[in-house]
DNA sequence: ATGAAAGCGCTAACAG
DNA sequence: CTGTTAGCGCTTTCAT
């Protein structure tokens, strides 16, 4: 492997000038230049990452945190390694990926400088890693709003305006008999901070309106969602309107529906959460509200640049939900 | 940040018995080794991770070249990388990831002394970044087994012997007229290898049993799942028994099953190759080939960690497929 | 516009 | 069993 020395020899120049080349921090003749390029060229030089790192105390990587279990939302955690991932490169930055269930690994990526910011997903209401993550001093981002962010980026959608608008746009379909079914019960007992909001949102707006919020949780798989159904429809036998915040249980509340005589969009009108891709991909297309996975992905990288160049203060970022009418729901007469 | 040196002068030592004391490559007196470990302790040390890379010429991370697209299998994808993240983290290793739709990431990965080894997933038969990653001189496994794997290390299922496995399952059940329902067109367009490799095996143990091989494609969603059944159940009617190789068209081929009147596990048996939690999740608990993802995954680490540390030659891994019999099967009368 | 040189923090000979 | 020291390859003052 050549090194910077070598491309100084070759091209007749200082080892500065041709660190200079590379990161334009001070100007350079067009004639050394071309030179210093040429021999970079010749000699298929790349800068050492660690001496890089060493000398300045930049590792042009940033961590991000991972939940890996594998049972639920893994296509929502994709989109948002997606997101993250591809942006980073926009920044020429690369991505140490760290497992939720290794809490020691966050720590020791950030103290023995091997990143430069850190992404964390999966962010509960009352996280127990957020004082962990702010005692590293180093800048974060969430993906999901805390209760409190402790001075921390955020990037989230905001889904107490997205419980709303579901429940607001049933309303205007003329629908009053409506429940919403929801996420697994463990995770709307560790009080994740994307369900609760949204459940908030929902509620404000039924109760606003005078309706009764129903509520069931689903178990993240087929017959999760066919259960949820069976309480739903006995909770609220005269139902219309149906909104599922759990992606993994779509199918199963959708055959659920369609064996109990009253069909998603026929005679139940269903509003989903979810990504539009899962939303468009199910027996029939579902008005939903999207979860834009892959551009939080992206804001989160872009809120950590911000930080990591130290020129913005940390920044809670609520993305407006959108909603889009597909098939399954209808006004309803 | 505290420093070696720091710590060195801390506990009245020499820097490089402080470094021998955290390798561990030559004995330390018991008393020393203490007086080390209290001064690491109390300056809450942490070696920088640039510097150690710059003098050791070792990086202690993996470089993970994963698909992001986030269309199909994403399941199997996080399983993977699951495998990888967990085991790389029992060898002390970290996971740098790289996305494949940027191909000049891995090369400056392995160039720029980022990473010891690389893992590459997703490998199609005839993987045009073999040879690039030949050509990096680096240890690297792949998940996933090529027509020619160049010298590198490899993990996959044998897929051959699942496709065998699963029609000669049938074959003993007493089923004759059998379909298999495979990926989407554009996996089996690209030559994956997995893909034809289980097709290979399915199709010798048909013929060999004298049954024609029936194969449909199957887009990966719900529709998909079904339009293939339609497409199945014109080219062979009497249909009794189908491998199904498309996780994200399995909800779609029960349900299209169930409405032409065949229902699976009652008048049609079905075994699916995928993740042993995808079969049990369905509207009813499939028989199926495992495909044990996270394994592979660990096994690839495995891999790589032989290949640097030098003491083994590359090894091609085949897994053994195991079918386990859950309720979609039956013996044919 | 360019060069010389002092580190950055650690490892691994070499020396005892 | 321990210490001294020469790098590892790069960035960034300080000089000119």
């Amino acid at each position: 492997m050549a090194t910077i020395n070598d491309v100084a020899r070759a091209a007749g120049v200082s080892t500065s000038t041709v660190s200079y080349v590379l990161s334009g921090k001070r100007s350079i003749s067009a004639e050394t230049r071309a030179r210093v390029e040429e021999a970079i060229r010749q000699l298929d030089y790349r800068p050492h990452a660690g001496a890089r790192s060493l000398a300045s105390r930049r590792t042009w990587t940033l961590a991000l945190v991972a939940p890996l279990r594998t049972d639920v939302n893994v296509g929502v955690i994709m989109k948002f390694v997606t997101g993250v991932a591809t942006r980073a490169r926009d920044h020429e930055m690369d991505v140490l990926l760290l497992t939720q269930d290794d809490p020691r690994g966050v720590e020791r990526a950030a103290t023995s400088s091997m990143v430069d910011a850190l992404i964390m997903m999966d962010i509960e209401a009352e996280d127990p890693r957020i004082p962990t993550l702010v005692e590293l001093h180093r800048p974060a981002v969430l993906i999901g709003l805390p209760d409190d962010p402790r001075g921390l980026s955020v990037v989230d959608l905001d889904f107490e305006a997205a419980g709303r608008m579901a429940m607001q746009h049933l309303l205007d379909l003329g629908h009053t008999e409506v429940a919403l079914i929801g996420p697994t019960p463990t995770v709307l007992g560790r009080h994740t901070s994307y369900a609760e909001r949204l459940l908030r949102g929902y509620r404000s707006c039924a109760e606003a309106a005078g309706t009764e919020p129903v509520v069931e949780p689903a178990e993240a798989s087929h017959a999760g969602g066919a259960d949820a159904v069976g309480r739903v429809l006995r909770r609220r036998p005269e139902l219309t309107a149906l909104v599922v915040h759990n992606e993994a249980a779509l199918p199963g509340v959708l055959t659920a529906l369609g064996e109990a005589g009253r069909p998603a969009g026929k005679a139940v009108s269903v509003i989903a959460l979810c990504p539009a891709d899962v939303a468009v991909g199910q027996q029939l297309p579902l008005t939903s509200i999207d979860l834009p996975a892959v551009r939080m992905g992206e804001i989160a990288v872009d809120l950590a640049m911000a930080r990591i160049e130290g020129i913005e203060d940390p920044e809670i970022r609520l993305l407006v939900p959108q909603l889009t009418e597909r098939d399954s729901t209808f006004r309803q007469p």
